[in-house]
DNA sequence: TCTGGGGTCCTAGGACCC
DNA sequence: TCTGGGGTCCTAGGACCC
């Protein structure tokens, strides 16, 4: 007996889900005047490193070669013909820009929800008076983009985000016939939804929840959907609940409501470039991811109440590594902030090699006036302020590298290479 | 020799309060 | 005399996404 959806309660929205064919990579091929279906660029995140890794591939370097995003450097053959190119996330964000420009001549900005740097949902349910059927402005899109960029766009259509999402990520990328377009509606979740293999390839399953799948005897998106409900539900909370309903291809998001950017965390992560073993310059880098993290704070006139310090160590050891977090006044000065971070460090060091260091600032705030504290004199707080305030002046005008403190210049310093990365990648721009 | 970086959400267990 | 119980908040860890 088959377990099958009423669908005629569902909501039934015309989504489109957009995302840019093998972004990164396209915009560097046009920046080359090449055609981003020919061109044979991987963007890689660290081209010096051999551990680096491909976030974007030409579609020709995927067919050629098999090299896709997460593919190491160290995997590449070294005969291939191909341009490995370091990331200029500046560049990729102005075109994003311009691509949003494009999907606002056809939806309001509340049926516009911008998923990450390449992705977007768009509801078009409203505009169809104006231009056409769904995949009519899908087409429409497309060949804006192509005019105004040179870049492909694939577009999944369906009755909700979901199902718009699943049929990009499954049919429309690699649908070349059908100009890079698919539709998936709730009468063919059967034939298209629960047809996804592997399990870990579905919206929303990784790899761990595939393995735990899998012990429960659940092999495919269709043996999911006939599962019984209350038993996902115990074995895995309301993400149990949520997986059984996405089986069915079930999603009950609006987009002019769901858009609500949350915001409430800045994190700066950082994989060192060699095991570390002395704790000062540990130290040191979590100073400077602070300081970096802190300007970020000033720049948009937030302040954090919360700093979290995680810690990675090296794959050499069997220990994992340790995260911790500390409630502070709502603050944007480095210091205390660096003061927090470090109370952390110092509290749960052990002598173990360092990989990996991660700062995270959450409960951001906007900054309402400067926050007294109790327990210090207002005219030290406020000349501390100032201090912070004139170095992000001078970095803003003369680049981060202008000013740093004395500790960053030691050998575990790592802030003047940094400096030359927006977003971990290497910005492009000029300083 | 091989470790990207920036996010969000959920959960279990403990502290604390009434 | 009693191993109460529920709500809320916080923390650490885990899982996922692009």
């Amino acid at each position: 007996m088959l377990q099958v959806m009423d669908y005629s309660k569902e909501p039934r929205r015309d989504i489109l889900c957009i995302d840019v064919k093998s972004f990164f990579a396209s915009v560097e091929a046009v920046e080359r005047k090449e055609h981003p279906l020919k061109a044979r660029i991987a963007v890689v995140s660290k081209p010096d490193s051999n551990g680096g890794l491909v976030l974007a591939s030409s579609p020709m370097v995927k067919k050629l070669y098999g090299i896709k995003t997460g593919t190491r450097l160290f995997e590449i053959p070294k005969h291939a013909r191909i341009d490995i190119v370091r990331p200029r996330m500046a560049l990729y964000l102005e075109k994003n820009l311009e691509i949003i420009s494009i999907f606002k001549r056809f939806v309001s900005d509340e049926d516009l929800h911008v998923y990450s740097i390449d992705e977007s949902f768009l509801d078009v349910t409203q505009s169809h008076r104006l231009f056409g059927s769904t995949a009519d402005i899908a087409r429409q899109i497309q060949a804006f983009v192509w005019e105004e960029l040179h870049l492909v766009v694939t577009v999944g259509i369906g009755d909700n985000p979901l199902l718009a999402k699943l049929a990009l990520d499954h049919a429309a990328k690699h649908d070349q016939a059908h100009n890079f377009i698919a539709n998936w509606h709730y009468e063919d979740v059967q034939e298209t939804v629960w047809n996804i293999a592997p399990l870990r390839d579905f919206w929303g399953i990784g790899s761990r929840t595939e393995q735990h799948l899998n012990r429960l005897g659940i092999h495919s998106i269709r043996d999911l959907a006939q599962a019984d409900v209350g038993k996902l539900k115990k074995k895995f909370g309301v993400i149990g609940e949520q997986l059984f309903f996405h089986a069915h291809g079930i999603d009950r998001t609006r987009l002019s409501e769901s858009f609500v950017p949350k915001g409430t965390s800045f994190s700066k992560n950082q994989i060192l470039n060699k095991d570390y073993t002395d704790k000062h310059e540990v130290e040191i880098v979590i100073r400077e991811m602070a300081e970096e993290n802190a300007m970020r704070l000033r720049r948009h006139h937030l302040s954090t109440g919360l700093v979290k310090l995680s810690i990675g160590f090296s794959r050499d050891v069997a220990e994992r590594g340790f995260s911790h977090q500390l409630p502070i006044a709502q603050t944007d000065s480095s210091r205390k902030i660096i003061e927090g971070l470090l109370v952390l460090f110092y509290r749960h060091y052990q002598p173990i090699p360092v990989r990996v260091v991660n700062v995270t600032f959450g409960k951001i705030e906007p900054k309402s006036a400067l926050q007294l504290s109790l327990f210090e004199p207002a005219e030290k707080l406020i000349s501390q302020e100032d201090l912070d305030k004139t170095i992000d002046m001078i970095r803003k005008k003369y680049g981060y590298t202008s000013l740093l403190h004395a500790s960053s210049l030691s050998s575990g310093g790592m802030a003047v290479y940094r400096s030359k990365l927006i977003g971990g990648h290497r910005s492009g721009i000029q300083k």
